[in-house]
DNA sequence: AAAATAGATTAAAATGATTCTAAACTGTTG
DNA sequence: CAACAGTTTAGAATCATTTTAATCTATTTT
């Protein structure tokens, strides 16, 4: 459980202006003991359903890639129509359950690390990322 | 190169009927003799450079689910708002450029062997995705 | 080889996620 | 408190993708 006021030095440390609005997303994204996976609309309907006033869908849409930009949200590739985000930002990859379009962190330590053994003149790694699909085990 | 009979047999072995827009997308997807990457809007411009009839955005849709359901083409998980699909259907990961936004395909043995230590009850692993992120090299 | 039919193509409309616009609002600085 | 820059907002716009329903065509049946 974290105070607002921490909220408002988190912001303000970032170069986010600590709005009313901004609080109340980090107070539902980060107030949890346990991290999660969303979509803007996931997110925006539990903002509605914790907080008795309504933030519009184009804040949403702003604060959370103002996070991601900052570093507070990570994006999950995943080939789908709408983009997923993680409040784990740490270093982690993930299952995708096909059959129940349902996101499950992999902890590190379940995935063999992983050496990239070719390189681009010019370029450099900024991640790496797993996607493990999984689907019922029909036999 | 492969002729156009070829492609009739392959399209109906597949259960789908030889109609001259398939063999057409076939011809612009796979008399390459490498593979590559491309989002339906690619494929829509490239038929129409290639070929002087014109096939509707529809069908190029269409063709291009039919072709992934039967295994000739694979979608890339990437968080983009438009799907990538790849020609090369064997097994390998990818390099994405987020600079210059492009897909490089890294060939498996480029890649160290990945272990998922974790398994979840009733469920079976369909496929490993590994993307690379890659960015300007600025030091 | 024509008729029947199931599957395919098409233009256009519908949908849904995301971004943009421009006006009103608010946190910060002096 | 005034001024300003940054933020929020509703609604419009955009863009990828899917749906619709009419027309067309490959295959099967006669």
């Amino acid at each position: 459980m974290t105070s607002s006021v921490e909220y408002i030095n988190k912001l303000r440390n970032s170069g986010l202006r600590p709005t009313k609005q901004r609080i109340k997303i980090c107070e539902v994204l980060f107030n949890k003991e346990v991290t999660f996976h969303f979509t803007i609309n996931d997110l925006f309907k539990k903002i509605e359903k914790e907080s008795n006033e309504k933030i519009s869908l184009a804040t949403v849409y702003n604060t959370v890639h103002a996070f991601e930009k900052k570093g507070y949200l990570k994006e999950i590739p995943i080939d789908s129509n709408q983009s997923h985000f993680d409040t784990n930002t740490s270093d982690h990859h993930h299952f995708i359950d096909i059959s129940e379009n349902k996101l499950i962190d992999l902890d590190d330590k379940d995935v063999s690390p992983i050496l990239i053994q070719k390189s681009l003149p010019g370029k450099k790694i900024k991640s790496i990322e797993v996607l493990v699909k999984l689907d019922t085990d029909n036999q």
